[in-house]
DNA sequence: CTGAAAGCGCTAACAA
DNA sequence: TTGTTAGCGCTTTCAG
């Protein structure tokens, strides 16, 4: 059929070999460093060849020979929420440091998509999965991938069968919490809380319910909506339109938080003086909103490295909880700096 | 659910052709639907004992058979930038059309990271490669890897060499100051730039530039700062600091809009009563500040098909511009609807 | 329509 | 210290 194409052919171990006049294995020893020591000067010879003929290691064949792949799968509901933006930043970081490759996909949070999305995940051979589930554990072991190291992130309670990486959540919403009822002197504090897995406690609902329980407050109205801005101006709303404005809010994320600002602007209610907002999360945007936003921050940085760390350690499943720092700002009715 | 596999080591097409009573080559013309045909009966039989063994193929091995290993390398700035966040969603949305996977990397948005990025992806046997560089089309160049099928995404204007795939920047920046230019009545509108790609022009300032132009009037100062909402709100400072305050301000991003609105609050300035301001990109979050801005939109998912589409096309290198809308909201001084 | 068999490029025994 | 070589699991040409 027609057309020679005389295209350069791939450089290969082969052809380092003849050119540094050494065996293949030599070379393979060479770039691997290892198994086997080579001497200096052939080592020499064989980094010139390779470097003279520009050969690149073919890590299909690689992968072939040793099983691993070295690469991780990463399965994020989406990186149009800035915290899981922020999450996949730092996880890239940790996954560099480590010398894996990242192999993505968004589940856009609804449940089927994400089954599907590990499917496709696994189905390319990754050694192994971080994944940041929005939905029951329960589903995910549906995936039967037998014994593909996963590691559960943005999870603040442990899972059997799985290694779990999150925040220590309930304490952070308490620590939050009884800011408001202590340090601003409210009596008792709304919450607009996220729909989250169903067999598992919010915790972050339960780090506010137990603020309220220490200091002998009945917990304000509670309202369930979605992680979205949409979500959380919605849940605003219906907590505004079902009697007086609470004195606080805790919202239990900085998205819903960015709808929870709206709605209040909409209904003419300033923050903080009529309201107190207070969020979850503390992402870079919160330092922007107006007001800034008190928040808990998660130790992003410090839990994508335990993550990556995690899934490539082969030691059996463990839970890693991390401690959050609480930021005051404008929202809560302190003063807080300007923005750097 | 629940077949179980009880294979301790991977199950491969041999087994699979054993168990079917057939030849590996026929187990491989059913799973790849090609490249001969297989009588009903027998790819019935074959499929059988797919399910029943759980064989799944090793993508390393056909990956190492046939040259390609369909996934595809993204290089992006970090998602953390919540419009490079959505960018991504849409990716992943379009490559999983596609049938391809995507390995992911950021750059961090320096020069020196970001070639390292395309690097470390590169070396991992990508079928393509897309990159929104924030650097010099002609750095990325340097990367030697032969023939890697690349595409600069975020790229208004055609570089030679490459596919790219961008919004009409300069019209699109050019409605949005024209809109406050005759609708609004500013006699001229102030800028705040981002720094972009030097050899480049800057396709945001101008279209500002020729809206003044095409209405003879002069334009208002300009500010060059980092995209970031610190750089921003800094820049937004400087041209506060230098003069009467502007009366409309045309920001050269959402995540800078969140400094200046941040800025303009700390000065007592009100938004849109006092100052102006629109914004180009048009993410999800630009609904919800305060004011919402108005905002030129990036089609993120019509360009981020495209740019899929572009990488898998052997066929040469290409540029395609994508139209914006705009979308009217409060902070011009028109009264936008209230977020859905 | 199906089977046999030759590698893709690499790593790691095993030999020397 | 280095060389030889047997596959890893798959696709696909060539025979049947």
């Amino acid at each position: 059929m027609g057309v020679l194409v005389v295209s350069p052919t791939r450089v290969t171990v082969a052809e380092v070999a003849r050119y540094a006049g050494v065996s293949s294995a030599v070379v393979s020893y060479v770039v691997n460093d290892g198994p086997r020591r080579v001497a200096p000067g052939t080592a020499r010879r064989v980094r010139e060849a390779i470097e003279v003929l520009g050969y690149r290691p073919n890590s299909s064949a690689r992968a072939l020979r040793t099983g691993r792949t070295g690469i991780v799968g990463l399965v994020l509901p989406g990186t149009s929420n800035p915290f899981f933006g922020e999450y996949a930043d730092a996880l890239h970081a940790a996954a560099d440091r480590a010398g894996v490759g990242l192999l993505t996909a968004g589940s856009g949070g609804a449940a089927a998509s994400e089954a599907t999305a590990v499917e496709r995940i696994a189905r390319r051979d990754v050694d192994g999965l971080i994944v940041a589930t929005s939905i029951s554990p329960a589903d995910i072991s549906g995936v039967s991938y037998p014994r593909l190291p996963t590691v559960l992130v943005d999870c603040a309670f442990p899972v059997p069968g799985y290694s779990t990486v999150g925040p220590e959540a309930s304490e952070g919403a308490r620590e939050l919490v009884e800011h408001l009822l202590l340090v601003h002197g409210h009596r008792s504090v709304a919450h607009v809380a996220g729909h989250g897995v169903d067999i598992e406690p919010d915790l972050r609902q339960l780090g506010w319910a137990d603020a309220h329980r220490r200091h002998s407050r009945s917990p304000g109205p509670v309202t369930v909506t979605d992680y979205t801005r949409a979500g959380g101006r919605r849940g605003c709303l219906d907590l505004l339109g079902s009697g007086p404005p609470p004195s606080a809010i805790f919202v239990g994320s900085d998205l819903q938080a960015d709808g929870v600002l709206r709605a209040l602007a909409e209904s003419g209610l300033r923050v903080p003086e009529d309201v107190a907002v207070v969020s979850f999360d503390g992402t870079d945007q919160s330092a922007y909103t107006s007001p800034p936003l008190t928040v808990v921050r998660q130790p992003i940085l410090a839990m994508a490295t335990a993550a990556v760390e995690t899934v490539l350690d082969t030691t059996g499943p463990r839970h890693r909880a991390f401690a959050m720092d609480m930021i005051t700002r404008r929202s809560c009715g302190c003063s807080g700096p300007p923005a750097g």
